[in-house]
DNA sequence: AAAAAACGGACCGATCTTGTCCGCTTCCAC
DNA sequence: GTGGAAGCGGACAAGATCGGTCCGTTTTTT
């Protein structure tokens, strides 16, 4: 007997909705408030994923299976500095969206997770060193560095009570930024 | 009848932990816990601040008053790049700390508040317009612009698992902001 | 030493979260 | 169609947390 074709439906709203409610929110989001965003009652999430960590887990996985794309891309460039831009971009950008996830990657999140952060990891790592090689990115910062500068933009306001235009902000953070990363 | 010694330490005590609290749970923090903060009972806190916005104003002044010291002394400094390398740093730092301010600085705080931060805003504006003339600072971001970027190191944590080294991380952030925002 | 002032935290009601349970609905096989 | 299994939804119980009060106790001052 395959799966119920409403269950399957539901099953993707709901990740969908998780994953929107992981950003908006942070990684500490409420089933009930995941189910209502997905259009579901409590119930089917819990039936869906009994153990939290699971539907972290999913979420992550699901983010993480975008970045990857992304980093191939990024490899796939002639140019490296426009390679190195791109997926520098993508990163940053997923950061700012998802700030409410913190560091807590390692508590949540099962093997698939790990393997595929490590993924990403070393894919970055290598778009890093290789526009490092060709000389269009600062050698004074090291791969692990670089890419902790991707948390730049995830800026959720500022003191001063200027609006924080999402759109035109991160453009911004990033241009100057990446402006920073580049060789003189 | 002067003010009691107790009261004068509580109260020294009780606004110290709501800036602590405020700058790692964001303004929305409880009475509770600023009380647990400053280890005292929460009594203490209502009957110095019966309300929430006098509470805050206090604490958002605390912080504005030192960041306008900063601004006095960024626009004593001679070499226009070193004074603002200096107040950006700060602000950087302070929205930072403060990360869970948000821009709700308009609700909370008084008059008081609001006038120190039309200072704060106009000595910010002078010491990065001088950068400009003096040719050190890029031209194509206009003064609010600037400001905007000082809140991009408020990193929380990175999606990546890597440690987010308070210490050292905001100091590669601003390396790299500041050498971006440096004229070629 | 006694009065005044301040303190602490138990306590109340309201709100929010987790997790369960069961009557109702939807789907699929025949 | 139709019957029964699989899935659904949301009311509900239990626990945590929050804002805010109140009063017996401690501290300070005179």
């Amino acid at each position: 007997m395959p799966v119920r074709a409403d269950a399957q439906r539901n099953a993707a709203r709901v990740l969908a909705a998780a994953r929107r409610a992981v950003a908006s929110t942070g990684l500490d989001v409420s089933y009930h408030e995941i189910a209502r965003e997905a259009g579901v009652g409590v119930g089917t999430v819990y039936r869906r994923y009994p153990e939290r960590d699971h539907l972290m887990a999913a979420v992550l996985s699901d983010i993480l299976t975008e970045l990857i794309d992304t980093a191939h891309q990024a490899l796939d460039c002639d140019d490296a500095w426009e390679g190195f831009s791109l997926l520098f971009t993508g990163l940053a950008l997923r950061t700012a969206q998802n700030a409410g996830l913190s560091g807590s990657l390692d508590q949540h999140g099962g093997p698939t997770v790990a393997q595929q952060r490590h993924e990403l990891l070393d894919l970055t790592r290598r778009v890093i060193e290789r526009a490092q090689d060709q000389g269009r990115l600062r050698r004074d910062l090291a791969w692990q560095e670089v890419l902790r500068l991707t948390g730049a933009p995830a800026v959720q306001g500022c003191v001063l009570g200027l609006e924080p235009d999402p759109a035109q902000g991160h453009h911004l953070v990033l241009t100057v930024l990446l402006d920073g990363l580049q060789t003189g």
